[in-house]
Formats: structure tokens, sequence, C-alpha cells
DNA sequence: ACTCTTTACTTGACTGGTCAAGTCATGACC
DNA sequence: GGTCATGACTTGACCAGTCAAGTAAAGAGT
């Protein structure tokens, strides 16, 4: 929680500590991308949609639920779902209680292809990263994603735009 | 460095680690983009490009060499460098020792641009990642995030690609 | 009941990335 | 010294994301 100085520059451990940082920053999201497309034709971001639909009740979550679950923008959602319909993985109707709502329902090969994506994910998962950490290192990691998730949220009130 | 089960899918501490790292691996990206976008006309990239150009002698590099330095391959750097080139922040021209280098220079707007950007550009990483944690932290985050690195690395042979 | 605002998306125009195919200089080899 | 492979980019076609403007359903106020 210290900082003796504001800093305008970044030095010494600091640096070191950051550019190691920002290094994973550039190459996880890539990664894993990389495996599940590879493996099951969805990218990550695709694949966390699916996921969180199949957890959901009936399988189904209103569209600006799912983009709170996703951290997505609606309009990124919006043409991530069409991508999604076009391939029979889920469906939109609007929401009968109101209609200003639209329900994305995850279909049985939707949830085909989360079950069969999963075990191939959550591997990924493990060798790049848990697998690689002492047990004292996963809670501090945990700690301290936390800490600087809560830091952007308070910085600028921030959330997930348009 | 233990995994009891390779796990078919991700639960209790693992998920709640993983999601923590996840929605960092999300935001703090666009949090940066945005506030290096907003003072300096830049992504995070682009800055990340100037920056090595301002610390290279005759801040002169190979275009190779900087690819190699931000993680990039050589056609987005292709891409970021035209962008760059068009703002009059760098120029390009053939290596005089070997033709088929091309050599990217930071024009002194270039140089100006990056000294401007530099502050708030440290200062955002303070506020968003360094000041919120202790110092046994933020030697921990350095640990964790080289060991991630390696394993990306290492998995495949990884380099960032075409 | 009719305008007016708000909410929940969707979409057009544009930007930035990827991948695969080019281009062009160079060093090797016969 | 002509062909051939290699290395270092660049570029065209395409795809995914953003931002701003548009649409359409609900509710609010009068």
């Amino acid at each position: 929680m210290q900082s003796p100085n504001g800093a305008a520059e970044l030095t010494g451990d600091d640096l070191e500590t950051w550019s190691a940082l920002a290094t994973v920053l550039e190459w996880l999201p890539t990664a894993l991308d990389q495996q599940l497309q590879r493996d099951a034709g969805v990218t990550h971001f695709e694949y966390g949609l699916l996921y969180a639909l199949s957890a959901a009740p009936e399988r189904t979550l209103r569209m600006s639920v799912l983009a709170g679950y996703a951290n997505s923008s609606l309009s990124r959602l919006s043409r991530a779902a069409s991508r999604l319909e076009k391939k029979h993985w889920l469906e939109r109707t609007p929401d009968p209680a109101d209609g200003r709502y639209t329900l994305a329902i995850l279909t049985d090969l939707g949830q085909r292809t989360v079950v069969e994506a999963t075990p191939g994910h959550a591997s990924t998962v493990h060798r790049l990263v848990l697998d690689q950490l002492t047990k004292a290192q996963t809670v501090q990691l945990r700690e301290i994603s936390r800490r600087i998730a809560r830091a952007i949220q308070d910085d600028g009130g921030w959330r997930p735009g348009a």
C-alpha cells in the first residue's frame, strides 16, 4: 500500500514487476483463445457466454445480465450473439414479461459445445496458470487480482461501456 | 506446483482465483488504453513502441527487433508503424547495412510525445496496480507473472506469430 | 390517450488485428 | 553468375470490436 513517490517514470523493481505483468496481459488471452479456437471453434469470450448460459436456470439469461457476467458492452455481446445464433448454439427471443429485454437461450447443440469444450479449457488454465504456482501463490494471486480489479472499478467509476 | 486432479472443470478456490484473474485480464488493458488514448492519443501498444524506440541508441531499431520487444507480430507492427508514420512520430528506412531490414526511427516529435505521455502512464500503473499491493505482494506478482509467462512460452514453443 | 423519457438492445461506419500471399534484398550453391 | 532458398517485411481480404445513431417497448406525467 505504499508508494513513496507518485513516480514520473517506472524504474527498478516496479518496472520489473510491471513488465512481467504486462507480458502476461498480452500473452495469456491469446494463448487461451488459441486453445479454445483450435479445439472447440470458440473464442474465450464466446466460451464465457456459453458457459454462463449453461449454468443459468432454463439455460436462459437476459442479454443485459449476460453482458454483466461477461464484462461486455451490449454491442459486443449483440454481435457475438449473432455469430452464435448462426451456429445454432443460442437463440434470442423478446422477454414475454417485458418486450424491451431480449432473452438469450442456449440450445441443446450449444450445451453440447460447452460440455465438450470445458475439459480442454480447464486443463489449459491449469497448465498455464494454476499448476505453475504454489498454494500460497494461488491465494496471493486471487487477492492481488481482486485488489487490482477493485481499483479499476473505483477509478472513474468504471463499467464496461456503451 | 501441485494439482491433485488435472480437473475436467474449474471449481472452488481454483475457480475463484481464475475468475479474479480473468477479470483483470479483461479490464486492465482497457483501462490502460483509455488513459493513454485520452491523455496522449496513443494506445498502450503504440506507447510501448515509442517508449522502446526512445530508449534505443539513435532512437532507432530494426522492425523485427522492435516486434520482439513489443511481443508483436510483424504484421501488427507494420500497421502500427504506418499509423505512427502518418502522425510523423516515426520514420522508416531500409537498413543501409542490409536492405532486408527496415529501421524504425523515432522523430523529435515522437520523442516529445513519449516524454509527455510517460508520467500519466506511470501514475496509472501505480494507481491501478502497484499502489494496491503490499511490498510482499509486489514481489509475488512479479514471480507469479514470470512463471505464467514462462509456461506460455514453453507450451507449444510459442512466440508471437506470423 | 398521447406525448416524453427511459431502457434495452441493434446496427452502420470505422479502426485495428489476423492470416496468407506477395515483394524484394541477400547469401548459398553449383 | 544465374537460379534458389531464406529472411524481413508489407499488404489484401476478412473478422471482431468500438462509438454513435437508430429503433422499439414501457412507464410517467398531464
